[in-house]
DNA sequence: CGGGAACAAAAAGTCAGACTTATTTGTCAC
DNA sequence: GTGACAAATAAGTCTGACTTTTTGTTCCCG
């Protein structure tokens, strides 16, 4: 997945990313630039970029005479695709899930209500089309190849909406309705609830259905909350 | 605000970030670091970092053999506070200020629901002190001092609601709001109804009222659509 | 005429070393 | 104690040489 080994300095990162994301290197830690790249094997150069990196998604803070501070979590850009995947891979999966799936709840419903609106008659049919996938794939142990139809299924409403903020969520979906087939507590076969509830949203989106498309999918990210125990007492 | 002149790779970004942002360089577009690094009398190495940071933005891509090359925007990571900023001041303003306001519009009513349910007694306090310092700033045009208070408002609620990835939009809703008072056309003094209605946010959620304050949120949202002629036909 | 292998060029990637600059800390005189 | 001055420190910057990967071309053979 993704993009590995993308040059050296790519590769500090594979390790030092993921060890700062899991509070390996508690807040306020001081690293110093030379150390790290004799630590690592490799130039000063590579080490800077790294370091560059880390900075731009506020994990660091480089400063002169001091060295490289370890960011509080509050700081970080916990938006970034990266940093999002380094913490699902780390210690921080529990709580990623947990912050991620909340956030779902509250953009998904609203995207397909502007789906809805927006969506064009290609984005109707892969949406159908997707409906009947997992419907198709919803029975005997077929995980995986529901699993694709659901990301699918999501993208695209995340796509129609018309909003680029949503549809830049969609990788982010994709990865956590992944974890939750691949490492989570997967039922045998999925809720049959749920796949009825997405073919009714695609149904809705399909006739311009706003209200319904939103009520819909507000009703399945309440059972992904309620999935992990996230309830409204 | 944020950091001007953290090193010379960060005075180069000031200059290349928002140029690609503006679409400057449509994308597809070809650079070469060395290129790049004379046009803007810096190392090479100092445009290296540059260039890493834009890569870590996913604005552009770096492949051997072949150079820089700027990614469609569809791919860029528009979370990024910092590619937000550099939208937001550029020619891409108006679309970025309307997708911000309809994440907000989603965003916003849910974590207000949450902010009743989990919101210490120090974080109502201090909801309730933002919400009476703009009715005392909202008539005889204290325009200043209510966006102070507003911009505060939003970040306790987004920060109340527990969830780490709400609170990290406190500055970008701040962003948004700045920006309605100081680019946009902003009325001689802000909409009593609104001033009312964050009010009755305040009470809300002192009182642990999540339905309402999540319902009171989705109308200050909706009057921000409004706003940006953003409707629901 | 087509396909593949060898070759050449281009641009990013890497490294090492010398030098600069800002910032902190400590010291000393007043 | 306070202020200024000096030393130490780690990041920041620049340069030049070298390596590696990728791409495009050329040329030979089927």
């Amino acid at each position: 997945m993704s993009t590995p080994g993308r040059g050296l300095h790519g590769q500090v990162l594979d390790t030092l990313g993921p060890a700062i994301t899991a509070g390996e290197y508690p807040p306020g830690s001081v690293l110093r630039t030379d150390e790290l790249a004799q630590q690592f094997e490799v130039s000063r150069s590579v080490m800077r970029e790294a370091v560059r990196v880390l900075e731009s998604m506020h994990l660091v803070e480089s400063r002169r005479r001091v060295g490289v501070t370890v960011r509080p979590k509050y700081e970080w850009n916990v938006y970034d695709p990266q940093v999002i995947r380094w913490r699902l891979a780390g210690a921080d999966r529990p709580q990623q899930l947990r912050s991620l799936t909340v956030l779902r709840s509250a953009i998904e419903p609203v995207a397909a209500g502007l789906a809805a609106k927006y969506a064009t008659a290609e984005q109707c049919a892969a949406l159908t089309e997707c409906a009947l996938g997992m419907v198709a794939h919803s029975r005997g142990h077929q995980l995986e190849g529901y699993l694709v139809h659901d990301m699918a299924f999501h993208r695209v409403i995340l796509t129609a909406s018309g909003n680029e903020m949503f549809a830049r969520l969609g990788d982010v979906v994709a990865e956590v309705l992944a974890g939750r087939t691949h490492h989570e507590v997967m039922f045998e076969d999925p809720d049959p609830a749920a796949v009825t509830l997405h073919v009714q949203v695609a149904e809705a989106v399909r006739e311009g259905d706003a209200v319904r498309a939103e009520e819909l999918t507000r009703e399945i990210t309440v059972g992904a909350l309620q999935e992990l125990d996230i309830l409204a007492p």
